[in-house]
DNA sequence: ACACATTGCTTCGAATTCGAAGCAGGTAGG
DNA sequence: CCTACCTGCTTCGAATTCGAAGCAATGTGT
């Protein structure tokens, strides 16, 4: 073992409330999560990744594999495994893009646009319920303002380990 | 099929920054979650779910596996697995509880504070990086406070489909 | 003490997940 | 055009996940 041998009380952090707004951030969204899965199986017979990926495409009509996997932060691989659940469904359609013989064009039906219409009120009364209602307007705002500007942080990010996508240096 | 065949476009939501609200929310948060599995795999050989697993156990030193399956908000059969592997890597060990026989008592070895201690250091620095740098330290509390309310908001409803559990009328 | 519901956990099977490897189309440099 | 690399997606195998069912210990009412 490499590891130091004290005592993790005695680790003093630089700020306690920082570990302490990522636990409570993670474990609100977590039982939060669980929640939405239950009502979105119950009443649409959909998982919540389904519903993301339908939303996604709701608003955009057609969408590559690529896009989708970086809209809902999925691995490709379990991306074509759910675009394959949702095709065999009949609530979205694969086809070759014109543009790009290898992209995937993955577009939704008017089915898989019925869908969304069933499952999104009963998924707004959920959050409703759970998140709205414990949070005034304001702190809302505030909520929706703090998380768009960390999701656009990290968005940013490079992948750490990835080399820096550069050029080969000629 | 018995969706309404309306464009889902002139669903007209009370609050449309609600939605905006959730859905940044579980985006900026998937993001962060799956950097942080990558630096806890990388510098600990554990999972996401192992590390909260082995924080929970590291404040309270031994729990039950219901008390750490409704903590870390996880199924009671993932939970067997996951202590399954956790006490086959040596960082925790399992016994039956002295009060309840039927009770599994679940303890963190020095082996697994070892663990918690060498990886902490670098999940701080990835959430630092990630999460605190793009939130003031301001909103960080605000974010806090916020996320903790709907956390107990959330601990607090009943089951929604479990009927309340009231005693036999009699 | 005796039935019977409840609680705590594990086992089981099916579904989902990811990364690594593979395949085909596309692109750049000579 | 040819070689080499890059990109987009799928296939594959291994690991993880959950709910339902099963098992043992507790609690409750009579």
């Amino acid at each position: 073992m490499t590891g130091p041998d004290f005592d993790l009380s005695q680790l003093k952090l630089p700020e306690p409330q920082q570990l302490e707004a990522y636990f409570a951030l993670t474990e609100a969204v977590s039982l939060l999560q669980h929640q939405v899965e239950q009502q979105l199986r119950a009443e649409g017979g959909i998982s919540t990744v389904q519903f993301q990926i339908l939303m996604a495409l709701n608003g955009a009509g057609q969408l590559t594999m690529t896009q989708l996997a970086d809209g809902v932060v999925y691995s490709r691989s379990g991306l074509t495994y759910q675009a394959g659940l949702l095709e065999k469904a009949g609530l979205v359609t694969r086809g070759p893009s014109p543009e790009d013989e290898r992209a995937t064009l993955v577009a939704i039906t008017p089915k898989g646009r019925d869908t969304v219409a069933k499952v999104l009120p009963g998924h707004i009364e959920v959050t409703r319920r759970l998140l709205y209602e414990a949070v005034p307007a304001a702190d809302l705002r505030r909520l929706r303002d703090i998380m768009s500007r960390v999701r656009d942080h990290i968005r940013e990010e490079p992948p750490r380990s990835a080399a820096p996508r550069r050029r080969r240096t000629s």
